[in-house]
DNA sequence: CTTGACTTTTCCCTTAGGGGAAGGTGCGAA
DNA sequence: TTCGCACCTTCCCCTAAGGGAAAAGTCAAG
């Protein structure tokens, strides 16, 4: 085999997975990845089987999933268990999660839009300086 | 006049706002309430305006804005300037953001029951262990 | 020899406060 | 008087997911 096999820095790494060097770092300060083996200068030495991690840690973040929620597959898949129904639990959640932030933040919207109408509409000489601003 | 005059300690204003006692200090560390009065004793001493300036704020923040945006408002204030036009333009960026979110979360939201309605359909025993989850 | 690109570690920054420690103050009850 | 309780003070660490920058080491090319 060759001296430096398929030596990867972190730099590529991070490029290959589409993420910076500082995220490759976190994730394996937070334990997401485990800790990379080094070369002789002490870099940080991946493998092809990293970049995978990382292309799923990737999809997860994409998906909305916290590293908390991607470290607990990943640590089911080290474990040797198939991670898919806590998946699908985590998706389940995820959904009702994204459900409740959507409702506020519409609400939130509807809210918004009628002090801007009446913002919109107002003398700006009306305006009470003991409550600050009459918009809000 | 009396010893004490109207007397009110951080708990009771920060009640009177629905607030707690650390987010009013928080509010005079970050500016948004002036350095308060202090008793002999040390303790902060407010006043009916601070209330109502709490007042404001708790309605900004209702209102979704951020405590920096909400400080320029109460600076304009107390510059003896209207903050009235300043306030529209921050209503308009904050539905601007708002629907941003919106569109961001239901398009999360389409994926995420996209990846959903597979994982409980697919056979558990499918999963690639190569991929970490074949859900995501 | 030097320059430039890459890496290492470490520290501080972001939002809007929350939690808790250690200690001071004031009031009513025993 | 002393205890307990409620309240206050400052100080420090914590959140999520990294970003920015500093100081220093490594390596290949010009």
């Amino acid at each position: 085999m060759g001296k430096t096999g398929c030596m990867v820095r972190i730099g590529e790494a991070a490029r290959a997975a589409g993420m910076t060097s500082k995220a490759l770092r976190f994730y394996e300060e937070h334990g997401l990845l485990p800790a990379a083996k080094r070369t002789a200068n002490g870099y940080r030495d991946y493998t092809s089987e990293t970049i995978s991690r990382l292309d799923f840690i990737r999809r997860g973040r994409a998906a909305g999933l916290a590293l908390a929620q991607i470290r607990e597959i990943l640590f089911l898949r080290d474990e040797g268990r198939a991670p898919c129904t806590h998946v699908r639990d985590l998706l389940a959640g995820q959904l009702a999660d994204l459900d409740a932030q959507i409702a506020e933040l519409v609400a939130l919207r509807a809210a918004v839009a009628g002090y801007h109408a009446i913002a919109a509409a107002a003398d700006p000489e009306a305006c009470d300086a003991a409550r600050i601003c009459s918009y809000i």
